[in-house]
DNA sequence: ATTACTAATCATCGAGTAG
DNA sequence: TCTACTCGATGATTAGTAA
Protein backbone atom coordinates (compact mmCIF):
# COMPACT_ATOMS: atom_id res chain seq x y z
CA UNK A 1 0.00 0.00 0.00
CA UNK A 2 2.87 2.27 0.29
CA UNK A 3 5.84 2.95 -2.08
CA UNK A 4 7.01 6.16 -4.98
CA UNK A 5 4.08 6.33 -6.32
CA UNK A 6 1.56 7.01 -3.67
CA UNK A 7 2.73 9.84 -1.93
CA UNK A 8 1.07 12.00 -4.30
CA UNK A 9 -2.67 10.58 -2.70
CA UNK A 10 -0.60 11.10 0.87
CA UNK A 11 -0.41 15.07 -0.02
CA UNK A 12 -4.30 14.87 -1.56
CA UNK A 13 -5.14 12.85 2.13
CA UNK A 14 -3.12 15.47 4.04
CA UNK A 15 -5.12 18.52 2.35
CA UNK A 16 -8.30 17.51 3.18
CA UNK A 17 -7.74 16.15 6.44
CA UNK A 18 -6.27 19.85 6.88
CA UNK A 19 -9.03 21.47 5.76
CA UNK A 20 -11.05 20.02 8.00
CA UNK A 21 -8.71 21.49 10.54
CA UNK A 22 -6.30 18.73 11.47
CA UNK A 23 -3.44 20.55 11.44
CA UNK A 24 -4.87 22.85 14.89
CA UNK A 25 -6.74 20.69 16.62
CA UNK A 26 -7.83 16.60 16.26
CA UNK A 27 -10.82 16.02 14.42
CA UNK A 28 -12.82 13.27 14.75
CA UNK A 29 -13.33 10.99 11.21
CA UNK A 30 -14.71 7.79 10.53
CA UNK A 31 -12.95 5.81 7.62
CA UNK A 32 -16.02 5.68 5.92
CA UNK A 33 -16.62 9.63 6.06
CA UNK A 34 -13.19 10.33 4.80
CA UNK A 35 -13.60 8.08 1.80
CA UNK A 36 -16.63 9.98 0.85
CA UNK A 37 -14.36 13.05 1.30
CA UNK A 38 -11.08 11.91 -0.73
CA UNK A 39 -13.64 9.63 -3.37
CA UNK A 40 -12.53 6.45 -2.61
CA UNK A 41 -13.70 3.14 -0.64
CA UNK A 42 -13.73 2.66 2.95
CA UNK A 43 -11.02 0.26 2.80
CA UNK A 44 -9.07 2.04 1.00
CA UNK A 45 -9.28 5.56 2.93
CA UNK A 46 -8.85 3.20 6.23
CA UNK A 47 -5.48 1.86 4.31
CA UNK A 48 -4.76 5.48 3.22
CA UNK A 49 -4.75 6.52 6.88
CA UNK A 50 -2.95 3.84 8.08
CA UNK A 51 -0.20 4.37 5.14
CA UNK A 52 -0.22 8.48 6.30
CA UNK A 53 0.35 6.87 9.97
CA UNK A 54 3.30 4.84 9.52
CA UNK A 55 4.46 7.87 7.47
CA UNK A 56 4.57 9.73 10.32
CA UNK A 57 2.59 12.35 9.04
CA UNK A 58 -0.52 12.15 11.04
CA UNK A 59 -1.20 11.07 14.72
CA UNK A 60 -4.48 8.73 15.91
CA UNK A 61 -6.35 8.85 18.43
CA UNK A 62 -8.54 5.86 17.72
CA UNK A 63 -11.14 4.18 19.52
CA UNK A 64 -13.67 1.22 19.15
CA UNK A 65 -16.01 4.09 17.62
CA UNK A 66 -14.53 6.90 15.36
CA UNK A 67 -10.84 7.66 15.84
CA UNK A 68 -9.03 11.59 16.53
CA UNK A 69 -6.89 12.44 13.53
CA UNK A 70 -4.28 15.49 13.91
CA UNK A 71 -1.50 16.48 11.21
CA UNK A 72 1.85 15.99 12.48
CA UNK A 73 4.76 18.75 12.29
CA UNK A 74 6.17 17.01 9.11
CA UNK A 75 2.73 16.11 7.64
CA UNK A 76 2.11 19.82 8.01
CA UNK A 77 5.58 20.41 6.28
CA UNK A 78 4.69 18.37 3.63
CA UNK A 79 1.91 20.68 2.88
CA UNK A 80 3.35 23.71 3.50
CA UNK A 81 6.15 22.70 0.56
CA UNK A 82 3.42 22.37 -1.87
CA UNK A 83 2.03 25.37 -0.89
CA UNK A 84 5.05 27.38 -1.29
CA UNK A 85 5.38 25.89 -4.87
CA UNK A 86 1.94 26.91 -5.85
CA UNK A 87 2.55 30.27 -4.06
CA UNK A 88 5.55 30.63 -6.29
CA UNK A 89 3.53 29.82 -9.46
CA UNK A 90 0.83 32.31 -8.96
CA UNK A 91 2.87 34.90 -6.72
CA UNK A 92 6.13 35.03 -8.56
CA UNK A 93 9.00 34.79 -6.58
CA UNK A 94 8.98 33.81 -3.20
CA UNK A 95 8.39 35.37 -0.24
CA UNK A 96 6.59 33.83 2.86
CA UNK A 97 4.74 35.65 6.23
CA UNK A 98 5.67 33.99 9.10
CA UNK A 99 3.74 35.10 12.36
CA UNK A 100 4.66 34.31 15.82
CA UNK A 101 5.08 36.07 19.47
CA UNK A 102 7.93 37.79 20.39
CA UNK A 103 9.73 35.43 23.41
CA UNK A 104 12.94 35.91 25.26
CA UNK A 105 15.97 34.01 24.31
CA UNK A 106 18.38 33.11 27.15
CA UNK A 107 20.95 35.80 26.10
CA UNK A 108 23.15 33.60 24.21
CA UNK A 109 21.64 35.56 21.03
CA UNK A 110 23.51 38.47 21.73
CA UNK A 111 27.17 36.57 22.54
CA UNK A 112 27.04 34.44 19.87
CA UNK A 113 25.99 37.23 16.90
CA UNK A 114 28.20 39.63 18.43
CA UNK A 115 31.53 37.49 17.39
CA UNK A 116 33.56 38.79 14.82
CA UNK A 117 33.54 35.73 12.74
CA UNK A 118 29.71 36.02 12.16
CA UNK A 119 29.60 39.83 11.97
CA UNK A 120 32.27 40.17 9.23
CA UNK A 121 30.12 37.80 7.36
CA UNK A 122 26.87 39.56 8.38
CA UNK A 123 28.39 42.28 6.74
CA UNK A 124 29.29 41.11 3.94
CA UNK A 125 25.81 39.06 3.04
CA UNK A 126 23.35 42.62 4.10
CA UNK A 127 25.40 45.27 3.83
CA UNK A 128 25.49 46.48 7.20
CA UNK A 129 26.54 45.56 10.44
CA UNK A 130 23.65 43.90 12.82
CA UNK A 131 23.50 44.97 16.42
CA UNK A 132 24.66 41.77 18.38
CA UNK A 133 21.60 39.97 19.49
CA UNK A 134 18.69 38.69 18.10
CA UNK A 135 14.73 38.60 18.17
CA UNK A 136 13.60 35.40 18.96
CA UNK A 137 10.01 34.72 17.63
CA UNK A 138 7.75 31.39 18.50
CA UNK A 139 5.98 30.15 15.81
CA UNK A 140 2.95 28.17 16.70
CA UNK A 141 0.70 25.16 14.79
CA UNK A 142 0.70 25.86 11.01
CA UNK A 143 3.68 28.59 11.22
CA UNK A 144 5.81 25.79 12.41
CA UNK A 145 5.33 24.51 8.79
CA UNK A 146 6.66 27.72 7.06
CA UNK A 147 9.64 27.39 9.10
CA UNK A 148 10.45 24.12 7.33
CA UNK A 149 10.20 25.32 4.34
CA UNK A 150 12.71 28.00 5.01
CA UNK A 151 14.97 24.95 6.31
CA UNK A 152 14.55 22.97 2.86
CA UNK A 153 15.39 26.63 1.42
CA UNK A 154 18.48 28.04 -0.01
CA UNK A 155 19.75 31.04 2.11
CA UNK A 156 22.89 33.14 1.54
CA UNK A 157 25.64 31.15 3.69
CA UNK A 158 27.59 31.79 6.88
CA UNK A 159 30.35 29.53 7.49
CA UNK A 160 31.11 28.00 10.68
CA UNK A 161 34.32 29.06 12.35
CA UNK A 162 36.40 28.41 15.19
CA UNK A 163 37.80 30.70 17.83
CA UNK A 164 39.88 30.32 21.27
CA UNK A 165 38.95 26.87 21.06
CA UNK A 166 35.35 27.22 20.88
CA UNK A 167 33.40 26.29 17.85
CA UNK A 168 30.65 28.41 16.15
CA UNK A 169 28.56 26.59 13.80
CA UNK A 170 27.29 27.63 10.32
CA UNK A 171 23.83 29.44 9.44
CA UNK A 172 21.83 30.28 6.77
CA UNK A 173 20.34 34.06 6.69
CA UNK A 174 17.01 35.16 4.35
CA UNK A 175 16.66 38.75 4.19
CA UNK A 176 12.67 39.67 5.84
CA UNK A 177 10.93 42.59 6.84
CA UNK A 178 9.90 42.34 10.57
CA UNK A 179 7.20 44.95 11.05
CA UNK A 180 8.42 47.73 8.40
CA UNK A 181 11.81 47.01 9.48
CA UNK A 182 14.85 45.64 7.32
CA UNK A 183 15.94 42.62 8.99
CA UNK A 184 17.06 38.87 8.53
CA UNK A 185 16.52 35.46 9.50
CA UNK A 186 19.22 33.48 10.78
CA UNK A 187 19.03 29.63 10.61
CA UNK A 188 21.27 27.81 12.76
CA UNK A 189 22.36 24.68 10.92
CA UNK A 190 22.27 23.13 14.06
CA UNK A 191 19.31 23.98 16.56
CA UNK A 192 17.61 22.77 19.28
CA UNK A 193 14.61 25.42 18.74
CA UNK A 194 13.03 24.07 15.99
CA UNK A 195 9.54 26.26 17.04
CA UNK A 196 11.36 30.00 17.20
CA UNK A 197 12.72 32.37 14.80
CA UNK A 198 15.71 34.73 15.29
CA UNK A 199 15.78 37.75 13.45
CA UNK A 200 18.90 40.25 13.46
CA UNK A 201 18.58 43.56 11.84
CA UNK A 202 20.68 46.60 12.40
CA UNK A 203 18.22 48.16 14.58
CA UNK A 204 17.95 47.09 17.76
CA UNK A 205 14.33 45.45 16.95
CA UNK A 206 13.27 44.79 20.27
CA UNK A 207 13.24 48.51 21.43
CA UNK A 208 12.82 50.62 17.71
CA UNK A 209 9.32 48.58 17.86
CA UNK A 210 8.61 48.39 21.20
CA UNK A 211 7.76 44.86 21.27
CA UNK A 212 7.79 43.21 24.96
CA UNK A 213 7.51 39.32 25.42
CA UNK A 214 4.26 37.69 23.87
CA UNK A 215 3.74 40.60 21.24
CA UNK A 216 2.55 39.12 17.81
CA UNK A 217 4.88 40.04 14.98
CA UNK A 218 4.38 39.01 11.50
CA UNK A 219 7.76 38.83 9.67
CA UNK A 220 8.00 38.61 5.90
CA UNK A 221 10.84 36.15 4.80
CA UNK A 222 12.19 36.59 1.10
CA UNK A 223 13.27 33.53 -0.14
CA UNK B 1 -3.63 5.97 -18.84
CA UNK B 2 -6.68 8.37 -17.99
CA UNK B 3 -8.99 7.85 -15.80
CA UNK B 4 -10.22 9.20 -11.73
CA UNK B 5 -7.19 7.91 -10.08
CA UNK B 6 -4.79 10.06 -12.35
CA UNK B 7 -6.21 13.60 -11.58
CA UNK B 8 -3.44 13.51 -8.98
CA UNK B 9 -0.66 13.12 -11.33
CA UNK B 10 -2.05 15.77 -13.47
CA UNK B 11 -2.07 18.25 -10.77
CA UNK B 12 1.08 17.76 -10.00
CA UNK B 13 2.36 17.19 -13.53
CA UNK B 14 1.05 20.84 -13.63
CA UNK B 15 2.81 22.51 -11.11
CA UNK B 16 5.66 21.51 -12.46
CA UNK B 17 5.11 22.62 -15.36
CA UNK B 18 3.81 26.00 -13.98
CA UNK B 19 6.98 26.07 -12.26
CA UNK B 20 9.04 25.76 -15.25
CA UNK B 21 6.95 28.61 -16.38
CA UNK B 22 4.57 27.00 -18.61
CA UNK B 23 1.79 29.64 -17.12
CA UNK B 24 3.07 32.44 -18.79
CA UNK B 25 4.75 31.34 -21.67
CA UNK B 26 5.58 28.35 -23.75
CA UNK B 27 8.01 26.08 -22.36
CA UNK B 28 10.43 23.51 -24.49
CA UNK B 29 10.59 20.24 -22.65
CA UNK B 30 10.74 16.64 -24.00
CA UNK B 31 9.34 13.66 -22.36
CA UNK B 32 12.48 12.93 -21.51
CA UNK B 33 13.37 15.78 -19.48
CA UNK B 34 9.81 15.65 -17.71
CA UNK B 35 10.41 12.14 -16.89
CA UNK B 36 13.34 13.12 -14.85
CA UNK B 37 11.32 16.46 -13.06
CA UNK B 38 8.55 14.33 -12.12
CA UNK B 39 10.57 11.18 -11.14
CA UNK B 40 8.98 8.78 -14.00
CA UNK B 41 10.00 6.96 -17.14
CA UNK B 42 9.71 8.66 -20.37
CA UNK B 43 7.49 6.56 -21.25
CA UNK B 44 4.96 7.70 -18.44
CA UNK B 45 6.17 11.25 -19.16
CA UNK B 46 5.01 11.30 -22.22
CA UNK B 47 1.66 9.43 -21.56
CA UNK B 48 1.15 11.57 -18.94
CA UNK B 49 1.81 14.69 -21.30
CA UNK B 50 -0.93 13.00 -23.70
CA UNK B 51 -3.44 12.85 -20.80
CA UNK B 52 -3.07 16.08 -19.94
CA UNK B 53 -3.69 17.64 -23.77
CA UNK B 54 -6.80 14.87 -24.09
CA UNK B 55 -7.89 16.76 -20.83
CA UNK B 56 -7.42 19.86 -22.36
CA UNK B 57 -5.27 21.05 -19.65
CA UNK B 58 -1.79 22.09 -21.55
CA UNK B 59 -1.45 23.17 -25.51
CA UNK B 60 1.31 21.48 -27.66
CA UNK B 61 3.32 22.58 -30.52
CA UNK B 62 5.07 19.58 -31.11
CA UNK B 63 7.58 19.21 -33.96
CA UNK B 64 9.91 16.05 -34.50
CA UNK B 65 12.38 17.58 -32.01
CA UNK B 66 11.51 18.56 -28.45
CA UNK B 67 7.86 20.44 -27.70
CA UNK B 68 6.38 23.28 -26.30
CA UNK B 69 4.06 23.53 -23.91
CA UNK B 70 1.56 26.05 -22.33
CA UNK B 71 -0.64 25.19 -20.00
CA UNK B 72 -4.54 26.25 -20.66
CA UNK B 73 -7.10 28.34 -18.96
CA UNK B 74 -8.33 24.79 -17.56
CA UNK B 75 -5.58 23.79 -16.37
CA UNK B 76 -4.04 27.21 -14.65
CA UNK B 77 -7.70 27.16 -13.21
CA UNK B 78 -7.12 23.87 -11.57
CA UNK B 79 -4.00 24.63 -9.99
CA UNK B 80 -5.54 28.02 -8.52
CA UNK B 81 -8.13 26.03 -6.97
CA UNK B 82 -5.80 23.69 -5.16
CA UNK B 83 -3.51 26.71 -4.38
CA UNK B 84 -6.89 28.37 -3.05
CA UNK B 85 -6.96 24.86 -0.72
CA UNK B 86 -3.40 25.08 0.60
CA UNK B 87 -3.81 29.08 1.19
CA UNK B 88 -6.85 28.24 3.20
CA UNK B 89 -5.79 25.76 5.59
CA UNK B 90 -2.20 28.05 6.31
CA UNK B 91 -4.01 31.68 6.03
CA UNK B 92 -6.93 30.97 7.47
CA UNK B 93 -10.69 31.73 6.06
CA UNK B 94 -9.81 32.85 2.63
CA UNK B 95 -9.18 36.23 0.59
CA UNK B 96 -7.24 35.85 -2.69
CA UNK B 97 -5.44 38.64 -4.45
CA UNK B 98 -5.72 39.63 -7.90
CA UNK B 99 -4.09 41.90 -9.63
CA UNK B 100 -5.12 43.56 -13.13
CA UNK B 101 -4.98 47.17 -15.56
CA UNK B 102 -7.81 49.40 -15.00
CA UNK B 103 -9.72 49.35 -18.39
CA UNK B 104 -12.98 51.31 -20.06
CA UNK B 105 -16.01 49.28 -19.91
CA UNK B 106 -18.68 49.64 -22.85
CA UNK B 107 -20.65 52.63 -20.55
CA UNK B 108 -22.68 50.15 -19.86
CA UNK B 109 -21.80 49.49 -16.31
CA UNK B 110 -23.66 52.40 -15.07
CA UNK B 111 -26.83 51.48 -16.90
CA UNK B 112 -26.85 48.26 -15.21
CA UNK B 113 -25.72 49.21 -11.64
CA UNK B 114 -27.95 52.22 -11.80
CA UNK B 115 -31.11 49.86 -11.92
CA UNK B 116 -33.14 50.11 -8.81
CA UNK B 117 -33.77 45.84 -8.83
CA UNK B 118 -29.78 45.96 -8.33
CA UNK B 119 -29.07 49.15 -6.31
CA UNK B 120 -31.76 48.06 -3.58
CA UNK B 121 -30.14 44.25 -3.46
CA UNK B 122 -26.76 46.13 -3.35
CA UNK B 123 -27.97 48.32 -0.56
CA UNK B 124 -29.01 45.23 1.68
CA UNK B 125 -25.93 43.11 1.32
CA UNK B 126 -23.60 45.61 1.46
CA UNK B 127 -24.72 48.16 3.77
CA UNK B 128 -24.42 50.93 1.17
CA UNK B 129 -25.66 52.50 -1.84
CA UNK B 130 -22.68 52.13 -4.19
CA UNK B 131 -22.60 54.68 -6.89
CA UNK B 132 -24.11 53.85 -10.18
CA UNK B 133 -21.17 52.08 -12.46
CA UNK B 134 -18.43 49.45 -12.27
CA UNK B 135 -14.46 49.71 -12.65
CA UNK B 136 -13.44 47.71 -14.91
CA UNK B 137 -10.02 45.15 -14.16
CA UNK B 138 -8.61 43.27 -17.16
CA UNK B 139 -6.82 40.27 -16.13
CA UNK B 140 -4.44 37.89 -17.71
CA UNK B 141 -2.45 34.45 -17.32
CA UNK B 142 -2.31 33.46 -14.22
CA UNK B 143 -4.53 36.03 -12.56
CA UNK B 144 -7.26 34.51 -14.93
CA UNK B 145 -7.28 31.19 -12.83
CA UNK B 146 -8.47 33.63 -10.04
CA UNK B 147 -11.19 34.51 -11.49
CA UNK B 148 -12.02 31.16 -11.82
CA UNK B 149 -11.71 30.40 -8.32
CA UNK B 150 -14.28 33.25 -7.86
CA UNK B 151 -17.04 31.38 -10.52
CA UNK B 152 -16.47 28.24 -7.82
CA UNK B 153 -16.92 30.23 -4.92
CA UNK B 154 -19.89 31.22 -3.21
CA UNK B 155 -20.85 34.63 -3.21
CA UNK B 156 -23.56 36.79 -1.73
CA UNK B 157 -26.41 36.12 -4.41
CA UNK B 158 -28.21 38.81 -6.07
CA UNK B 159 -30.85 37.63 -8.07
CA UNK B 160 -32.49 38.91 -11.63
CA UNK B 161 -35.29 40.40 -12.36
CA UNK B 162 -37.07 42.07 -15.26
CA UNK B 163 -38.02 45.72 -15.39
CA UNK B 164 -40.19 47.40 -18.37
CA UNK B 165 -40.09 43.85 -20.55
CA UNK B 166 -36.08 44.08 -19.75
CA UNK B 167 -34.88 41.36 -18.00
CA UNK B 168 -31.57 41.90 -16.00
CA UNK B 169 -29.70 38.64 -15.03
CA UNK B 170 -28.51 37.58 -11.67
CA UNK B 171 -24.91 37.72 -10.01
CA UNK B 172 -22.66 36.94 -7.41
CA UNK B 173 -20.81 39.29 -4.85
CA UNK B 174 -17.81 39.38 -3.26
CA UNK B 175 -16.68 42.00 -0.91
CA UNK B 176 -13.32 42.85 -1.66
CA UNK B 177 -10.75 45.91 -0.57
CA UNK B 178 -9.16 48.02 -3.97
CA UNK B 179 -6.00 50.26 -3.08
CA UNK B 180 -7.43 50.57 0.58
CA UNK B 181 -10.71 51.28 -0.43
CA UNK B 182 -14.05 48.82 0.31
CA UNK B 183 -15.78 47.52 -2.65
CA UNK B 184 -17.53 44.46 -4.27
CA UNK B 185 -16.83 42.43 -6.93
CA UNK B 186 -19.48 42.04 -9.22
CA UNK B 187 -19.70 38.14 -11.01
CA UNK B 188 -22.70 38.15 -13.35
CA UNK B 189 -23.75 35.01 -13.43
CA UNK B 190 -23.86 35.22 -17.37
CA UNK B 191 -21.13 37.21 -18.92
CA UNK B 192 -18.76 37.22 -22.12
CA UNK B 193 -16.23 39.26 -20.31
CA UNK B 194 -14.56 36.12 -18.83
CA UNK B 195 -11.39 38.63 -18.70
CA UNK B 196 -12.36 41.23 -16.57
CA UNK B 197 -13.34 41.34 -13.09
CA UNK B 198 -16.06 44.54 -12.27
CA UNK B 199 -15.63 46.33 -9.15
CA UNK B 200 -18.42 48.61 -7.46
CA UNK B 201 -17.72 51.12 -4.38
CA UNK B 202 -19.65 53.85 -2.41
CA UNK B 203 -17.02 55.92 -4.12
CA UNK B 204 -16.57 56.76 -7.42
CA UNK B 205 -13.29 54.35 -7.50
CA UNK B 206 -11.89 55.68 -10.44
CA UNK B 207 -11.88 59.43 -9.30
CA UNK B 208 -11.44 58.70 -5.76
CA UNK B 209 -7.68 56.45 -6.41
CA UNK B 210 -7.04 58.60 -9.44
CA UNK B 211 -6.93 55.90 -11.84
CA UNK B 212 -6.29 55.66 -15.63
CA UNK B 213 -6.72 53.01 -18.47
CA UNK B 214 -4.19 51.19 -17.74
CA UNK B 215 -3.25 51.51 -13.83
CA UNK B 216 -2.26 48.43 -12.53
CA UNK B 217 -4.34 47.76 -9.13
CA UNK B 218 -4.52 44.92 -6.90
CA UNK B 219 -7.59 43.87 -5.51
CA UNK B 220 -8.33 41.74 -2.06
CA UNK B 221 -11.05 39.58 -2.52
CA UNK B 222 -13.17 38.22 0.47
CA UNK B 223 -14.57 34.16 -0.22
C1' DA C 1 -21.09 1.20 14.87
C1' DT C 2 -16.41 0.95 13.70
C1' DT C 3 -11.31 -0.65 11.64
C1' DA C 4 -8.77 -3.40 8.66
C1' DC C 5 -7.54 -8.12 6.74
C1' DT C 6 -7.49 -11.10 2.37
C1' DA C 7 -8.34 -12.25 -2.35
C1' DA C 8 -9.60 -10.86 -6.85
C1' DT C 9 -9.60 -7.12 -10.14
C1' DC C 10 -7.89 -3.45 -12.62
C1' DA C 11 -5.08 0.52 -13.52
C1' DT C 12 -0.38 2.15 -14.11
C1' DC C 13 4.57 1.66 -14.96
C1' DG C 14 8.81 0.66 -17.38
C1' DA C 15 11.18 -2.03 -21.09
C1' DG C 16 11.51 -2.76 -25.72
C1' DT C 17 10.81 -0.86 -29.93
C1' DA C 18 8.49 1.34 -34.13
C1' DG C 19 7.78 5.54 -36.64
C1' DT D 1 17.44 12.31 -31.83
C1' DC D 2 12.43 12.64 -30.55
C1' DT D 3 7.29 10.74 -29.38
C1' DA D 4 4.44 7.10 -28.25
C1' DC D 5 2.84 2.26 -29.08
C1' DT D 6 2.33 -2.79 -27.01
C1' DC D 7 2.92 -5.93 -23.36
C1' DG D 8 4.26 -8.23 -19.11
C1' DA D 9 5.16 -6.93 -14.26
C1' DT D 10 3.98 -4.28 -10.47
C1' DG D 11 1.11 -2.32 -7.26
C1' DA D 12 -3.12 0.00 -5.86
C1' DT D 13 -8.40 -0.44 -5.27
C1' DT D 14 -12.49 -2.78 -4.23
C1' DA D 15 -15.64 -6.33 -2.39
C1' DG D 16 -16.36 -9.48 1.06
C1' DT D 17 -15.88 -10.22 5.68
C1' DA D 18 -13.71 -10.80 10.42
C1' DA D 19 -12.89 -8.68 14.78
Amino acid sequence: MSGERAKLQHLHALKHLALLGAIRFPVRVSSGEFAEVIGLSQQAASGLLLDLFKAGLIRREISSRKQHITITESGAAALALEHADLHRVFEGAGTLEVRGAVTSGLGEGAYYMGQDGYQAQFEKLLGTRPVAGTLNIRLQGAELAKRQVLENAKGMEVSGFTDGGRTFGGAKLFRCVIEGVEGAVVMPLRTHHRDTLEVISRKHLRRALKLEDGAKVRVRVQL
